[in-house]
DNA sequence: ATAAAGAGGACCAATCTAGTCTCGATTGCT
DNA sequence: AGCAATCGAGACTAGATTGGTCCTCTTTAT
Protein backbone atom coordinates (compact mmCIF):
# COMPACT_ATOMS: atom_id res chain seq x y z
CA UNK A 1 0.00 0.00 0.00
CA UNK A 2 1.13 3.45 0.90
CA UNK A 3 -0.74 4.10 -2.52
CA UNK A 4 -2.01 7.23 -4.40
CA UNK A 5 -5.72 7.36 -5.14
CA UNK A 6 -6.22 5.95 -8.80
CA UNK A 7 -7.45 9.59 -9.86
CA UNK A 8 -4.33 11.02 -9.07
CA UNK A 9 -2.52 8.19 -11.07
CA UNK A 10 -4.61 9.05 -14.15
CA UNK A 11 -3.65 12.68 -13.42
CA UNK A 12 -0.36 11.39 -13.91
CA UNK A 13 -1.28 9.50 -16.86
CA UNK A 14 -2.89 12.58 -18.36
CA UNK A 15 -0.32 14.91 -17.17
CA UNK A 16 2.53 12.81 -19.19
CA UNK A 17 0.11 13.15 -22.42
CA UNK A 18 -0.14 16.75 -22.23
CA UNK A 19 3.80 16.81 -22.13
CA UNK A 20 4.17 15.12 -24.93
CA UNK A 21 1.76 16.77 -27.38
CA UNK A 22 1.34 20.69 -27.51
CA UNK A 23 -1.35 22.44 -28.28
CA UNK A 24 -5.31 22.61 -26.01
CA UNK A 25 -6.62 19.06 -26.51
CA UNK A 26 -10.42 18.44 -25.63
CA UNK A 27 -11.17 16.01 -23.01
CA UNK A 28 -12.89 14.09 -25.35
CA UNK A 29 -9.36 13.26 -27.10
CA UNK A 30 -7.98 12.59 -23.93
CA UNK A 31 -9.98 10.12 -23.38
CA UNK A 32 -9.75 8.54 -26.48
CA UNK A 33 -5.86 8.56 -26.38
CA UNK A 34 -5.53 6.92 -22.71
CA UNK A 35 -8.86 4.74 -22.31
CA UNK A 36 -10.02 6.85 -19.02
CA UNK A 37 -13.58 7.34 -19.50
CA UNK A 38 -14.31 11.27 -20.15
CA UNK A 39 -16.38 12.32 -17.07
CA UNK A 40 -13.65 11.19 -15.34
CA UNK A 41 -10.77 12.38 -17.15
CA UNK A 42 -12.72 16.04 -17.12
CA UNK A 43 -13.26 15.62 -13.36
CA UNK A 44 -9.14 15.25 -13.04
CA UNK A 45 -8.52 18.05 -14.75
CA UNK A 46 -10.46 20.19 -13.52
CA UNK A 47 -8.74 19.89 -10.04
CA UNK A 48 -5.61 20.17 -12.13
CA UNK A 49 -6.65 23.39 -13.38
CA UNK A 50 -8.09 24.67 -10.06
CA UNK A 51 -4.20 23.83 -8.87
CA UNK A 52 -2.77 25.91 -11.81
CA UNK A 53 -0.79 22.66 -13.53
CA UNK A 54 -2.96 23.18 -16.52
CA UNK A 55 -4.71 25.88 -18.22
CA UNK A 56 -7.97 25.47 -19.95
CA UNK A 57 -9.45 27.81 -23.12
CA UNK A 58 -13.22 27.35 -22.88
CA UNK A 59 -15.61 27.64 -26.21
CA UNK A 60 -14.60 26.05 -29.33
CA UNK A 61 -11.34 24.85 -29.70
CA UNK A 62 -10.31 24.83 -26.68
CA UNK A 63 -9.02 22.21 -23.90
CA UNK A 64 -6.32 21.81 -21.73
CA UNK A 65 -2.94 22.02 -21.99
CA UNK A 66 0.03 22.07 -19.36
CA UNK A 67 0.91 25.76 -17.53
CA UNK A 68 4.15 25.30 -17.58
CA UNK A 69 7.29 23.48 -19.23
CA UNK A 70 7.02 19.23 -18.49
CA UNK A 71 10.73 19.44 -16.74
CA UNK A 72 9.54 22.21 -14.35
CA UNK A 73 6.25 20.17 -13.36
CA UNK A 74 7.05 17.59 -10.44
CA UNK A 75 4.44 14.45 -9.97
CA UNK A 76 4.28 15.67 -6.62
CA UNK A 77 2.48 19.13 -8.22
CA UNK A 78 0.23 17.01 -9.88
CA UNK A 79 -0.23 14.72 -6.63
CA UNK A 80 -0.99 17.51 -4.03
CA UNK A 81 -3.29 19.10 -6.73
CA UNK A 82 -5.55 15.55 -6.73
CA UNK A 83 -4.98 14.66 -3.03
CA UNK A 84 -3.60 18.05 -1.16
CA UNK A 85 -0.81 18.35 0.99
CA UNK A 86 1.67 15.11 0.98
CA UNK A 87 1.03 13.68 4.82
CA UNK A 88 2.13 10.47 5.72
CA UNK A 89 0.48 10.53 8.96
CA UNK A 90 -1.91 12.47 10.01
CA UNK A 91 0.57 13.85 12.98
CA UNK A 92 2.25 15.83 9.93
CA UNK A 93 -1.11 17.32 8.31
CA UNK A 94 -2.57 18.26 11.28
CA UNK A 95 -0.70 18.58 14.74
CA UNK A 96 -4.02 19.92 16.94
CA UNK A 97 -5.39 16.05 16.45
CA UNK A 98 -2.22 14.14 17.99
CA UNK A 99 -2.87 14.06 22.00
CA UNK A 100 0.06 12.50 22.37
CA UNK A 101 1.98 15.31 21.25
CA UNK A 102 4.51 15.92 24.94
CA UNK A 103 5.40 12.38 25.08
CA UNK A 104 5.78 11.27 21.61
CA UNK A 105 9.35 11.01 20.10
CA UNK A 106 7.96 9.57 16.91
CA UNK A 107 6.44 12.82 15.54
CA UNK A 108 9.67 14.56 14.57
CA UNK A 109 10.54 12.05 13.06
CA UNK A 110 7.54 11.34 11.16
CA UNK A 111 8.02 14.72 9.30
CA UNK A 112 11.70 13.62 8.39
CA UNK A 113 10.53 10.71 7.01
CA UNK A 114 7.83 13.26 5.53
CA UNK A 115 10.15 15.44 4.32
CA UNK A 116 12.33 12.39 2.24
CA UNK A 117 9.12 11.11 0.26
CA UNK A 118 8.65 14.67 -0.70
CA UNK A 119 11.89 14.82 -2.04
CA UNK A 120 12.22 11.75 -3.73
CA UNK A 121 8.32 12.70 -5.26
CA UNK A 122 9.68 15.93 -6.03
CA UNK A 123 12.76 15.30 -7.94
CA UNK A 124 10.92 13.56 -10.73
CA UNK A 125 9.25 15.87 -13.48
CA UNK A 126 6.51 15.21 -15.81
CA UNK A 127 9.25 15.40 -18.71
CA UNK A 128 10.81 12.42 -16.75
CA UNK A 129 8.18 10.60 -16.92
CA UNK A 130 7.05 11.08 -20.65
CA UNK A 131 10.64 9.37 -21.58
CA UNK A 132 9.87 6.12 -22.44
CA UNK A 133 13.23 4.57 -21.11
CA UNK A 134 13.34 6.68 -18.10
CA UNK A 135 17.09 6.99 -18.15
CA UNK A 136 17.36 9.71 -16.22
CA UNK A 137 14.89 8.74 -14.07
CA UNK A 138 17.23 4.90 -13.33
CA UNK A 139 19.71 7.06 -12.28
CA UNK A 140 17.96 9.35 -10.10
CA UNK A 141 16.27 5.92 -8.16
CA UNK A 142 20.11 4.73 -7.66
CA UNK A 143 21.31 7.89 -6.31
CA UNK A 144 18.95 8.17 -4.02
CA UNK A 145 19.99 4.51 -2.82
CA UNK A 146 23.03 4.92 -1.93
CA UNK A 147 22.53 8.23 -0.43
CA UNK A 148 20.86 5.80 1.99
CA UNK A 149 22.99 2.95 1.88
CA UNK A 150 26.28 5.21 2.53
CA UNK A 151 24.76 7.05 5.65
CA UNK A 152 23.53 4.02 6.95
CA UNK A 153 27.31 2.03 6.70
CA UNK A 154 25.66 -0.94 4.41
CA UNK B 1 -2.48 12.49 1.59
CA UNK B 2 -0.15 9.69 0.21
CA UNK B 3 -0.79 8.65 3.87
CA UNK B 4 -0.11 5.34 5.59
CA UNK B 5 -3.35 4.18 7.37
CA UNK B 6 -3.86 4.94 11.40
CA UNK B 7 -3.09 1.76 12.50
CA UNK B 8 0.12 1.58 10.46
CA UNK B 9 1.03 4.84 12.42
CA UNK B 10 0.23 3.12 15.68
CA UNK B 11 2.32 -0.25 14.40
CA UNK B 12 5.20 2.10 14.39
CA UNK B 13 4.81 4.02 17.48
CA UNK B 14 4.46 0.68 19.35
CA UNK B 15 7.10 -0.68 17.29
CA UNK B 16 9.58 2.14 18.54
CA UNK B 17 8.11 1.65 22.10
CA UNK B 18 9.52 -1.95 22.04
CA UNK B 19 12.45 -0.40 20.61
CA UNK B 20 13.42 1.65 23.50
CA UNK B 21 12.64 -0.94 26.41
CA UNK B 22 13.76 -4.58 26.48
CA UNK B 23 11.48 -7.15 27.89
CA UNK B 24 8.01 -8.60 26.91
CA UNK B 25 5.39 -6.59 26.96
CA UNK B 26 1.61 -7.21 27.45
CA UNK B 27 -0.80 -6.08 25.40
CA UNK B 28 -2.08 -4.11 28.56
CA UNK B 29 0.94 -2.23 29.33
CA UNK B 30 1.41 -0.95 25.86
CA UNK B 31 -1.75 0.09 25.09
CA UNK B 32 -1.50 2.23 28.53
CA UNK B 33 1.99 3.60 27.79
CA UNK B 34 1.19 4.49 24.56
CA UNK B 35 -2.58 5.88 24.80
CA UNK B 36 -3.81 3.52 22.26
CA UNK B 37 -6.78 1.52 22.97
CA UNK B 38 -5.81 -1.98 24.05
CA UNK B 39 -8.16 -3.97 21.39
CA UNK B 40 -5.97 -1.73 18.51
CA UNK B 41 -2.55 -2.77 20.11
CA UNK B 42 -3.62 -6.61 20.16
CA UNK B 43 -4.79 -6.32 16.26
CA UNK B 44 -1.72 -4.30 14.79
CA UNK B 45 0.76 -6.77 17.41
CA UNK B 46 -0.78 -9.07 16.38
CA UNK B 47 -0.30 -8.25 12.36
CA UNK B 48 3.30 -7.80 13.52
CA UNK B 49 4.04 -10.92 15.17
CA UNK B 50 2.61 -12.73 11.49
CA UNK B 51 5.40 -11.14 9.94
CA UNK B 52 8.16 -11.61 12.44
CA UNK B 53 8.44 -8.30 13.06
CA UNK B 54 8.14 -8.86 16.75
CA UNK B 55 7.60 -12.08 18.67
CA UNK B 56 5.27 -13.06 20.79
CA UNK B 57 5.25 -15.14 24.28
CA UNK B 58 1.56 -16.87 25.04
CA UNK B 59 0.52 -17.36 28.67
CA UNK B 60 0.98 -15.51 32.29
CA UNK B 61 4.14 -13.39 31.76
CA UNK B 62 3.99 -13.56 28.51
CA UNK B 63 3.84 -10.42 25.83
CA UNK B 64 5.90 -9.02 22.68
CA UNK B 65 8.86 -8.18 22.08
CA UNK B 66 10.86 -7.05 18.59
CA UNK B 67 12.25 -10.21 16.67
CA UNK B 68 15.51 -8.28 15.64
CA UNK B 69 17.50 -5.49 17.05
CA UNK B 70 15.99 -2.06 16.19
CA UNK B 71 19.04 -1.02 13.90
CA UNK B 72 17.90 -3.98 11.74
CA UNK B 73 14.35 -3.13 11.53
CA UNK B 74 12.96 -0.31 9.51
CA UNK B 75 9.86 1.16 8.94
CA UNK B 76 9.03 -0.82 5.56
CA UNK B 77 9.10 -3.81 7.21
CA UNK B 78 6.10 -2.11 9.87
CA UNK B 79 4.19 -0.91 7.08
CA UNK B 80 4.84 -4.17 4.65
CA UNK B 81 3.58 -6.10 7.85
CA UNK B 82 0.19 -4.17 8.40
CA UNK B 83 -0.37 -2.67 5.00
CA UNK B 84 0.94 -5.28 2.46
CA UNK B 85 3.80 -4.22 -0.44
CA UNK B 86 4.40 -1.00 -0.63
CA UNK B 87 3.25 0.22 -3.71
CA UNK B 88 2.58 3.51 -5.13
CA UNK B 89 0.05 2.65 -7.73
CA UNK B 90 -2.07 -0.38 -8.66
CA UNK B 91 0.33 -0.82 -11.53
CA UNK B 92 3.16 -1.24 -9.75
CA UNK B 93 1.43 -3.66 -7.63
CA UNK B 94 -0.54 -6.27 -9.89
CA UNK B 95 0.39 -5.63 -13.40
CA UNK B 96 -2.55 -7.58 -14.61
CA UNK B 97 -4.74 -4.66 -14.00
CA UNK B 98 -3.64 -3.09 -16.56
CA UNK B 99 -5.10 -2.78 -19.99
CA UNK B 100 -2.67 -0.06 -21.18
CA UNK B 101 0.12 -1.96 -20.89
CA UNK B 102 1.15 -1.77 -24.54
CA UNK B 103 0.99 2.16 -24.68
CA UNK B 104 1.55 2.87 -21.30
CA UNK B 105 5.26 4.20 -20.97
CA UNK B 106 4.25 5.94 -17.79
CA UNK B 107 4.24 2.16 -16.09
CA UNK B 108 7.96 0.90 -15.84
CA UNK B 109 8.19 4.94 -14.64
CA UNK B 110 6.03 4.64 -11.66
CA UNK B 111 7.84 1.40 -10.73
CA UNK B 112 10.85 3.41 -10.44
CA UNK B 113 9.12 5.78 -8.49
CA UNK B 114 8.09 3.18 -6.30
CA UNK B 115 11.82 1.75 -5.53
CA UNK B 116 12.56 5.49 -4.84
CA UNK B 117 9.82 5.58 -2.22
CA UNK B 118 10.78 2.18 -0.84
CA UNK B 119 14.59 2.92 -0.34
CA UNK B 120 13.69 6.58 1.42
CA UNK B 121 11.63 4.42 4.29
CA UNK B 122 14.03 1.58 4.35
CA UNK B 123 16.94 3.78 4.96
CA UNK B 124 15.31 4.75 8.38
CA UNK B 125 15.39 2.04 11.53
CA UNK B 126 13.31 1.67 14.47
CA UNK B 127 16.49 2.91 16.31
CA UNK B 128 15.98 5.64 14.74
CA UNK B 129 12.88 6.41 15.49
CA UNK B 130 13.80 5.64 19.11
CA UNK B 131 16.33 8.37 19.11
CA UNK B 132 13.96 11.98 20.20
CA UNK B 133 17.11 13.91 18.35
CA UNK B 134 16.96 11.94 15.03
CA UNK B 135 20.07 13.08 14.39
CA UNK B 136 20.99 10.47 11.65
CA UNK B 137 17.35 11.38 10.75
CA UNK B 138 18.30 14.55 9.83
CA UNK B 139 21.29 13.73 8.07
CA UNK B 140 19.59 11.04 5.96
CA UNK B 141 17.18 13.91 4.79
CA UNK B 142 19.30 15.96 3.63
CA UNK B 143 21.31 13.76 1.87
CA UNK B 144 18.25 12.38 -0.51
CA UNK B 145 17.02 16.09 -1.10
CA UNK B 146 20.59 16.76 -2.32
CA UNK B 147 20.93 13.76 -3.87
CA UNK B 148 17.98 14.83 -5.95
CA UNK B 149 19.04 18.22 -6.16
CA UNK B 150 22.46 17.63 -7.93
CA UNK B 151 21.04 15.08 -10.51
CA UNK B 152 18.10 17.63 -11.36
CA UNK B 153 21.00 20.44 -11.45
CA UNK B 154 19.00 23.28 -9.26
C1' DA C 1 -27.19 32.15 -33.26
C1' DT C 2 -25.16 27.86 -32.61
C1' DA C 3 -22.25 24.36 -31.23
C1' DA C 4 -18.17 23.14 -28.80
C1' DA C 5 -15.97 23.26 -25.01
C1' DG C 6 -14.93 23.82 -19.71
C1' DA C 7 -16.75 25.01 -14.48
C1' DG C 8 -18.95 23.68 -10.57
C1' DG C 9 -21.03 20.72 -7.85
C1' DA C 10 -24.55 17.06 -6.52
C1' DC C 11 -25.01 12.35 -6.14
C1' DC C 12 -24.57 7.26 -5.51
C1' DA C 13 -22.52 2.71 -5.13
C1' DA C 14 -18.75 0.23 -3.66
C1' DT C 15 -14.90 -0.27 -1.08
C1' DC C 16 -11.86 0.47 2.79
C1' DT C 17 -10.81 1.62 7.61
C1' DA C 18 -10.96 1.81 12.52
C1' DG C 19 -12.31 -0.12 16.23
C1' DT C 20 -14.68 -3.60 19.15
C1' DC C 21 -15.90 -8.07 20.57
C1' DT C 22 -16.03 -13.16 21.17
C1' DC C 23 -14.09 -17.48 21.62
C1' DG C 24 -10.35 -20.62 21.78
C1' DA C 25 -5.38 -21.95 22.69
C1' DT C 26 -1.16 -21.51 25.57
C1' DT C 27 1.51 -21.06 29.55
C1' DG C 28 3.34 -19.69 34.21
C1' DC C 29 2.21 -19.87 39.03
C1' DT C 30 0.45 -21.78 43.26
C1' DA D 1 -4.51 -29.80 38.75
C1' DG D 2 -6.56 -25.49 38.44
C1' DC D 3 -6.53 -20.64 37.72
C1' DA D 4 -5.47 -16.47 35.73
C1' DA D 5 -2.92 -14.05 32.38
C1' DT D 6 -1.89 -13.66 27.65
C1' DC D 7 -1.89 -14.22 22.74
C1' DG D 8 -4.36 -16.00 18.13
C1' DA D 9 -7.93 -15.88 14.72
C1' DG D 10 -11.40 -13.78 12.86
C1' DA D 11 -16.34 -11.88 12.69
C1' DC D 12 -18.76 -7.70 12.77
C1' DT D 13 -20.35 -2.76 12.46
C1' DA D 14 -20.39 2.15 11.69
C1' DG D 15 -18.39 5.56 9.30
C1' DA D 16 -15.30 7.59 5.93
C1' DT D 17 -13.32 7.59 1.44
C1' DT D 18 -13.11 6.73 -3.40
C1' DG D 19 -14.44 6.17 -8.11
C1' DG D 20 -17.39 7.36 -11.31
C1' DT D 21 -21.49 9.60 -13.45
C1' DC D 22 -24.56 13.29 -14.47
C1' DC D 23 -26.80 17.81 -14.70
C1' DT D 24 -26.84 22.69 -15.34
C1' DC D 25 -24.51 26.94 -16.31
C1' DT D 26 -20.89 29.82 -18.53
C1' DT D 27 -17.61 30.96 -22.07
C1' DT D 28 -16.07 31.43 -26.80
C1' DA D 29 -15.02 30.54 -31.91
C1' DT D 30 -17.28 30.55 -36.25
Amino acid sequence: MLRISKLTDYGIVIATHLASCGGPHPVSDLSAETEIPAPTVAKVLKALARAEVVTSQRGARGGYQLAHRPEDISVVRVIEALEGPIAVTECVDDESVCSHEARCNVRANWQRINDAVYAALDGIKLSDMAEPGGARLVQLVRSAGEANRARIGV
